[in-house]
DNA sequence: TTGTATGCGTTATCAA
DNA sequence: TTGATAACGCATACAA
């Protein structure tokens, strides 16, 4: 069933049978209800690779995360997917993996595929060393890139992120303000975000005297987190507060104090990041940041809209963070 | 730069150019490495529509989901990614949410971008009503159709499930044998796998003169379920176990028992069922059914390639549930 | 307002 | 082993 039997059928020619099926304004009202007829009698739909042919558009957006299953980039991929197809774009879902050859082969493949921009959704997209981003900076030459929670500065890129420095270097102000003296700050990754968390929390100490700190980088594994504090104990046996990167960390963090009989919020403080559905599930619940995963996600595709719209739109946007004070701080 | 332009360049036609990509043995050694080359220096790749357009397939496989962010499904859509990737399919992922008219009109789509098949995660597509399942029978006439978690017996449907009847059975059985008398079954959805899983724990009442039960639909958003519970106390007034059907309801029951008090697992036992994250996010961990949807969708996808392969497959697959036991219970 | 002719970039069929 | 040519189904410029 193709354009040809319908013209046939409806008694027109496949151009007026176009330009019914696009909504062109140039068609007497009878013989679009001919068409109509003839498209409602059939079932006919049309063939969207032909479409796709002559268009060079399928109305198809490309996903690129790490992992799908992961709290914080699943919420991120539904919120990003729903918005593009109120836009009238699919997505296409590609898990990556953190690797980088993966990574550069996956978005080669959504390219191959002709998506008409990719959204790369998680910080670990962009790389510490500037020549292993050349894979997005060649990709963009073709079709606009958009990231989350990254930066890079490169033509047809743009990017959407939270405040991830400020968040931190405020949170531990904050703290020591209350009289909190020595924190430790738990992370897993040195993605561009995580650096950025980093440096906030580092940042936060440079006019502190009686103050001190330390950085642990955790496993993958959150059960290891509670040796992994132990350990770090010997050599900095007052902890205060523990400032982590995520959500997940911040409940390891709460199961070592469990172990050890440490009192929340009393005797220590926790704080968590991304204010995810952890902070809610775990008891006691978490004071998180909440670096409104949502907010950049729809600015995202708004913006994305405006680029295909030949719009000029800024390359980087950053977003403020909030905290959400729970049962973890006092 | 087209498959005209590789052609000139390297001085063949374009069916030996076709030849080359498509890796037909038919050509010889020299006139292959003179493709190669002109593709290599031309940075050719082949256009995915119009290579759609003449095979009528683009290799891409649709995922209906009611809910991205959900982390079972979140989980289920990463594995069913990845295995698809696996085996040369991209994935269109369609977040529906859960009402019927969204679902049919996505499921539409999907079809309409003439995806190979389609897979829905989660049990929420096979209405009760069977007259609203004839948007999946209808669209079974043009594609395969893999359902997890769900059963619909129609042609080219194709279903794979973990046995949850059994799970609440054998688990509300189980508890039963550790003098526990008392039973609330808390719920949320009413979908093919919510009935099955709550006929389970019923029919484990059948012969046990000694013991009583309750069922609650509670709401969606957790922090009622506290409420909910307290309200249910006052025609049920003793509660010794709560038999949950999703790890984030448990999450709910914990904290009802820690706000009054109610000592786990000595005074009060709670199972989850998935086995998800949170069941060691949460505090106590939570003794919970595994229903293995790894397995479960990677059969599925194995289901999927075997169907395009022309050979004869079960139409319901299912497989059988694990108890981890942890904190929760005895 | 409607129809005709052509291009989009492949794959596939049939000769050579 | 290679090449010419016909589909594949649609959009659109141009003509009527």
């Amino acid at each position: 069933m193709n354009i040809y039997d319908i013209s046939k059928k409806a008694g027109v020619s496949i151009a007026t049978r176009s330009r019914v099926i696009n909504g062109s304004t140039k068609v007497s009202p009878a013989t679009r209800a001919k068409v109509l007829a003839a498209i409602e009698e059939t079932g006919y739909t049309p063939n969207a690779f032909a479409r796709g042919l002559g268009l060079n558009s399928m109305r198809t957006i490309g996903i690129l995360c790490a992992d799908a299953s992961d709290i914080y980039l699943a919420n991120a991929i539904y919120i990003v997917e729903s918005e593009l197809r109120d836009q009238g774009y699919n997505s296409i879902l590609c898990c990556t993996g953190y690797a980088l050859d993966k990574k550069q082969k996956d978005l080669q493949l959504l390219i191959s595929k002709r998506v008409d921009a990719v959204v790369m959704i998680g910080s670990n997209y962009v790389e510490s060393d500037d020549r292993d981003n050349n894979y997005i900076i060649e990709a963009a030459k073709k079709i606009p890139i958009m990231i989350i929670n990254g930066y890079l500065d490169a033509t047809n890129v743009y990017c959407c992120l939270s405040d991830d420095y400020q968040a931190t270097f405020d949170i531990t102000k904050k703290l020591m303000g209350k009289n909190i003296k020595y924190f430790l700050y738990l992370y897993r990754s040195e993605s561009y975000s995580g650096k950025k968390k980093l440096s906030g929390f580092r940042d936060a100490f440079e006019d502190c005297q009686h103050c001190d700190h330390r950085e642990l980088k955790c496993t993958v594994e959150i059960t290891d987190i509670v040796n992994q504090i132990d350990s770090i104990k010997q050599s900095f046996p007052t902890i205060d507060a523990i400032i982590c990167s995520d959500d997940e960390i911040a409940v390891g963090a709460l199961k070592w104090a469990k172990k050890n009989k440490i009192s929340i919020p009393t005797r220590l403080s926790v704080v968590g990041f991304n204010n995810s559905k952890y902070a809610t599930i775990s008891t006691p619940e978490l004071t998180t940041i909440d670096n409104h995963c949502d907010s950049v996600c729809k600015n995202v595709v708004n913006n994305l809209m405006r680029v295909f719209n030949g719009e000029n739109i800024p390359k980087k946007l950053m977003l403020s963070t909030d905290l959400v004070i729970r049962e973890t701080t006092k």
